[in-house]
Parts: structure tokens; sequence; C-alpha cells
DNA sequence: GTGGTCTAGACCACG
DNA sequence: GTGGTCTAGACCACC
């Protein structure tokens, strides 16, 4: 499991290692089961304090996508796909529809809108595979 | 002016104002020598702190968009309109850059994310004039 | 709002005050719009880690219980009653439940049970108004 | 000797193990100078950790229900079913007072408390050769 | 002033 | 070894 943490992002950190470990089961590279690192191996990797990492832990814990049994490693429940490809749409879609209404309720016109999308988006999938910062 | 203040919204409230601000500059709403309302009336309708409106005037007078002249109220400046509507360009631009950003790395395919853009689209056109809460 | 802190109990600290104030919300001595203390405040008045406090606000806030408004004292929500008469409940019946499932369990009689609950029921009516350690 | 382990119950599972034998103990189903599993054999049977199995069976041991003698299997004391028929009530009785000290402190009303307390009951005493879970 | 986040480090229970 | 809890103290954004 490879996550890219950007500790001065405007976002939390626990709340990206939420976020992409919701998008890496939904993408089905994490799978029910799978035990996930503990919390002081991943805030060593990531260079982040286990408290950190325990934060995210128990939200996608309370969430119902992994689950904790005494004395061994998380792992990722089987209902976790189905609720993280769902969350994945959620937030994808709620993140565009917020931009996207900014960029009418700035007074821009449609087709300036829609130029500055297409852009965006190729520029996007180019970068698919480049490191984002 | 008519502003939208979302107080329970993830963006800042200060940040709401000076966006709105720009935009309505942009735009042409609000044109340079236009005296805006005092930090004590927008707090007053906006239903703010006033020291959180006080903020934001202060951060549209730094970028040079406001100014105050002692004892009157402040006013758009002569460079605001051009200022403006580069800020706006690169305030959307960026704001649609993340969430394609983000969508690309959730795993979604190409189709998807333009499925979801499709929809949004169409969907903040149409709720342009409407009240979004 | 008085709570009752058991610091050595077998219960954790943050679980105490969630589950106090759920009961309070419930019995009604805090009611919707009311502000609830400052983690500081709180964390003062009980000898403890105004984090520790934090975390059970969070669990409360996440529930739905409490909101928390930018800058601002968190209140209690319109729901909150509903919701923690609910909840009251069904943590009552489950910790009933539990124990007379045990009881069942041991071998005990149905009247040797039905005494011992008799008993108990009375001294817990009893002891209503003592301090209970 | 059956037991029936739930290994994401609140409870530690040794001391599942604990009560249980205790409990089997009181009702005359194991008698003094009856042999006990291993600590390998039952920790294989349950699906458990043998070293859980080892941490029960030590708290039985130090509390003079169960005795090790060098190279045989760990046996019932002769002492153990007054022990343990004073420990399971004790345990009943601990129990059920605090569920209904916690019931009280909740702000139900006695009426109510009394109502659970019944629909539990009989519930229990129903489920009594069923499994519960 | 408020809550939110993070760090560091400790201790515990469990397996 | 694991996660769970707690403390102490810091810094930040917001109002």
């Amino acid at each position: 499991m490879i996550l890219h943490i950007h500790p001065d992002g405007p976002l939390p950190i626990y709340e990206q290692i939420v976020t992409q470990v919701t998008f890496a089961i939904a993408a089905g590279s994490l799978r029910p089961g799978d035990a996930i690192p503990s919390v002081r191996d991943l805030g060593h990797e990531l260079v982040v304090n286990p408290n950190t990492v325990m934060r995210a832990y128990q939200k996608l814990e309370s969430d119902g996508i992994l689950a904790a049994r005494r004395g061994r490693p998380m792992e990722v429940t089987a209902e976790a796909p189905a609720l993280c490809r769902q969350q994945r749409l959620q937030i994808v879609r709620e993140r565009i529809r917020a931009a996207l209404r900014e960029a009418v309720s700035s007074g821009l016109t449609s087709d300036e809108i829609k130029r500055v999308v297409e852009e965006e988006l190729a520029r996007a999938r180019g970068g698919q595979f480049r490191e984002k910062r």
C-alpha cells in the first residue's frame, strides 16, 4: 500500500490517509481480509506520528471499512469494497460539483468554464502517473 | 451587493466574502469608485462577526482591490477589475484542477470522470439562478 | 452540567463523558441550542486532559448530537433529544440483557436470578441520590 | 467441557474462559478431580491463542480452582465447587448491580427500567438453550 | 476566546 | 507484537 502525504496541504493528514485508503479499497488494490500496516509501521513509513495514523484508522473503523480484533492487525472488512466505491464516487462528485458551482457563480460564461474543464481534464489525465506535487 | 454566506461550509467565512467580492468586481456588478458597505453594516447583514468582515476587507485591501480613505467608506480601486478578472480565472482553474486530480487519483476511469463532469456541469448551469442550499 | 468521572473504572474516560452527556440530553437537562462547556473548561473541571474531552465531543458530533460552528462553543443539535433518548434505551437495554444472559448461562435458577434482580433493583433505586463510588 | 467464546465481544477472551469454567464447576458439570484439556488442546478447539488459554488457567490456579501437578493435566481442586458457587453469585450480582445503577443514572423512570428488566428476563430465559449469536 | 490538528511519549490490555 | 487510552504541550485557523 503506497500512500502520498502532503504534510503542508490544506487537508489534515489523517483525512488524507482516510481517503487514500478508501480509494485503494475502491480500486481493488486492498481487498477484504487484507491486513493493513500497523499504526507504528505506517507512521514510520509516512514520517507521521502513529497517533495520527490511529486517528485515520479509527475513522475507517467507525465507517465499517476496517475491523480491529484484539491483538491482531486491523483488516479490511467484507463490506468495505462496496462502501468505498460508493464513498469514492460521492467524494469525487461532491468536489467536482463544488468547483463547478463556484465557476458558474463567478460569472464566467459556460464556454469559458468548459474550456478550463477540458484543459484541466487533459492535464490531470496526463499527470496520472507523475508525482502530484 | 448581494453575498451568500454558508456559515457551516468548509470554506472560512472571510474567504467566502473575499472571493464573492472578487467575482462581483470581475463580473462588473461592482465598479471602480463604488463604495462598499461598512464592516459593521455588512456584518449585520450577513449575520457574521464584524471582525470576520474586517479580515476579508483587509485581504482585499492588501491585494489592491479595495482602498480605504480616512473617514470614508472603502471603495473599489481603478485597478480592481483587471486584477479580479485575473484572479477569478486563477481561482476557478485551481479548484477545478484539484477536483480533477483527485478524481484521477481515485482510480475512477476517464469515462466515469467525464460522465460525472458532464452531469455536474449541467446541474451547475441549471442551478445558476437558484439558491444552492 | 454535572458529570461524575471514575478515572480508574473499566470504561475509558471519554466514553463516560459521551454516555453522561447523552443521558443528560435524553433526560432533558441539556436542551437543543444549549452551549456545552469548552473542552478546556470541562477538562479543567473534571481534572482531565482537554484532548480527552475533545475526543468525547468529536464522537458526539459524529453522532449528530453536538454541532460545532467555527469559533463558537459546541451546542446541542435539534435532533439530539430524539437520538439520545433512543440511544439511552438501547444502551441500558443492552447492558441489562448482557447481565441477565450471563446470569442464566451461569446455571443459577430463575428464582435465584429474580431474587438478585429484586435486591439490586431496590438497592439501585435507593442509591439514586447518593454518590455511587 | 463446552465453552462458547465470542472473540469480538467486549470481554477479554481469557476472562470469558475463566468465568465459563467457574460457572461449569459451580453448576456441577465439572467436578473435583476432573482433568481439564491441555492449553494446547483447548486453544486449538476454541481457535484461540494458547497463551490466552494459559492466562485463564493461571488465573484459575491462583484462585485455587485448578491445580497443576507435574507432568499431568491440571485438574479441578476439591475446594473448587464451594469457591465457584460463591464467585458465581458474586459475579452475577455485580454485573446486574452495575447494569441497574447505570439504568437509574440514565434518568429512566423506575417503571421504564422494570419493564426492560421484565422483557429481557423473559428473553434471556427463553434463549437459555439457544446459541446467543 | 473557540475548536482542530499534530507531536511526543507514556502506560495498559490483549494475544 | 498489536491497538487503546491518556497526558502534555504546541501551533493553527477562525471569530
